[in-house]
DNA sequence: GTGATCTGTCATGGATTTGTCATAAACTAT
DNA sequence: ATAGTTTATGACAAATCCATGACAGATCAC
């Protein structure tokens, strides 16, 4: 790679920062780390001042979440790619300012920097999952998260919350299979569920995508779960 | 999975190493324990002697930080999963040498049993030579982790559960003989198959990797079972 | 509350995968 | 070479897995 990526993180522990430099840098990015939102915004002013922001959950001034609402409220970074460093202890419900948030992938600690490294290099590669319009867009699909509703070329089809939830998941976390239970922890914050719901909510979804011929990029991955892909099957 | 991972703990405190024995036992481990690094360098020349190691900072004979540098630089324990256990008085250009020495995670003491039991599991649990895009490659083969298929010579080929997971441990368990009760043992919970399962099963997988030739690496061991073997027989 | 909609559970059937068995082939030791 | 053992392989049965329809419980809007 000639140009390097420059990533910006964020986060109130030097210890953290420190393993964060130490663990990016060998892997070929350019790392500047600050300790709370102030320094950060003040940075990200800046025309492409970073190319990604990995930001901790708990910050000195505000919460990562209120900071990441407010970069994506502003234009100059609300395509800023986003990773969340959350801690175990946070639960579900949490996960869903995630989303509000528009954050584009976040990660439990503790992780494994050959997991960190692997993420922040799809989040590169594939761009921010939204675009300004506070949209998520593949193809035929796009996902208004201000309204929570699903546009099949332009035009708004209904779904249920339960769907856009899992239509969600799936278009931010393409092209990787997932077993029935991690669909469940994902959706779901107290998932006692059986696993063949999922199932049967695939098959809504499907019958949702179908007319649209959508449908064929949710493929059944037998013995091992479901997959949402980027290119067709064929 | 029913063989237990070995873990090797190396602390020149003996209080310590029965502290994190009493710890990882109960929780399915097996647990080996020395003190020095030079006892360690001895035990670990052997080939998968152990399946991850828990290693002290500081050590009468060598750095932890050197031992695995040292351990790193030697083919046959490069890919060890290593845990580096760090006092918390130290902090910052300590981290530093974590990256360079290629360790897989640390941990502060003091720690919780919880959170080292969380920590190893992680480890162990992304497995040994995955590359960054996912994969675990050897030769033409490949197997991508993410879409659960086999791809040989960069061609994606569906594969069956069960052969996925038989193929995905003869690439992660190269060179060592297995016999049919301990591959069952690695394929199924509750394995109370008969031993010819796997002859029927290593069948089909040599069908399958037959056009690329790469059955040849397959080899059966007459009276003892069957090995994946790096070289090619002749 | 009541009705409408959404979501989870269950049962069924079909397709695929996997295990078992029988026999052939290969190998080993004498 | 021959007997005895071990492995390869084809045929088939059993088990598994998934799609799907029916339905009931849960949730939501009014």
């Amino acid at each position: 790679m000639s140009t390097q990526n420059k990533i910006l993180i964020v986060d109130d522990e030097a210890a953290i920062r420190t393993m964060l430099r130490c663990a990016l840098e060998p892997a070929g990015f350019t790392v500047i780390d600050l300790a709370d939102c102030t320094q950060a915004w003040r940075l990200l002013q800046a025309k492409n001042a970073v190319d990604l922001l990995l930001l901790d959950w708990m910050l000195p001034d505000q919460s990562g979440i209120e900071f990441a609402k407010r970069l994506r409220a502003q234009l100059a970074t609300a395509d800023l790619p986003i990773i969340m460093l959350t801690a175990k202890a946070e639960e579900r419900n949490k996960l869903k300012g995630l989303e509000e948030a528009r954050v584009d992938d976040y990660i439990t600690k503790p992780f494994s920097i050959r997991e960190l490294i692997a993420r922040i290099n799809t989040v590169l590669r594939r761009g921010p999952v939204q675009n300004h319009e506070g949209r998520i867009q593949f193809a035929a699909l796009a996902l208004n998260l201000d309204h929570k509703t699903l546009l099949i070329n332009n035009q708004e089809i209904n779904i249920t919350p339960k769907l856009y939830a899992i239509l969600y998941f799936f278009l931010t976390h393409r092209d990787k299979v997932y077993t029935r239970q991690q669909l469940l922890d994902n959706l779901a914050a107290d998932s006692f569920y059986d696993e063949r719901t999922i199932d049967r909510q695939i098959k809504r979804l499907r019958d949702l995508l179908e007319p649209s011929g959508m449908a064929d990029y949710l493929i059944t991955v037998r013995g091992h779960g479901y997959q949402f892909t980027s290119k067709k099957q064929c």
